[in-house]
DNA sequence: AATATGACTGTCT
DNA sequence: AAGACAGCCATAT
């Protein structure tokens, strides 16, 4: 994959602000305009080159994390803040960070 | 070139 | 509310 797209999203959610969250499909919609691609290929990119960026402030539509990262993603939800469910997932209503400012710049 | 897979999403049952 | 099904796009084999 181009690594455009890869500087794209790491750079959106490194400007995610804590106890914020976001979602693949929001960050795929807001590449969507620069660079092809879906919540998928977001996704790829994360498990590629995800290491060393705040993954965990990226979750999936529902405020659930990927079942690979729950447990270590909790800790950092409980340090910083992140509004979290009944249920153990996020409050998307209120956590949900639109990254359309992130990119807006290009 | 074709098939299978994945840190996804939305709709239907 | 939870599970099944289909659509989606890039990478790997």
């Amino acid at each position: 994959m181009d690594d455009e797209y890869v500087e794209q999203v790491l750079g959106i959610v490194e400007q995610v602000p804590p106890g914020r969250v976001t979602t693949y499909g929001l960050i795929a919609e807001a590449l969507h305009g620069s660079l092809g691609g879906g919540p998928r290929q977001v996704g790829a990119v994360m498990a590629a080159y995800g290491g060393p960026v705040p993954w965990w402030r990226v979750v999936r539509s529902d405020g659930s994390l990927p079942d690979s990262h729950l447990v270590e993603a909790r800790q950092h939800y409980l340090g910083e803040g992140t509004p979290l469910r009944a249920s153990g997932a996020i409050d998307l209503r209120a956590a949900v960070w639109l990254p359309e400012d992130a990119v807006e710049g290009r």
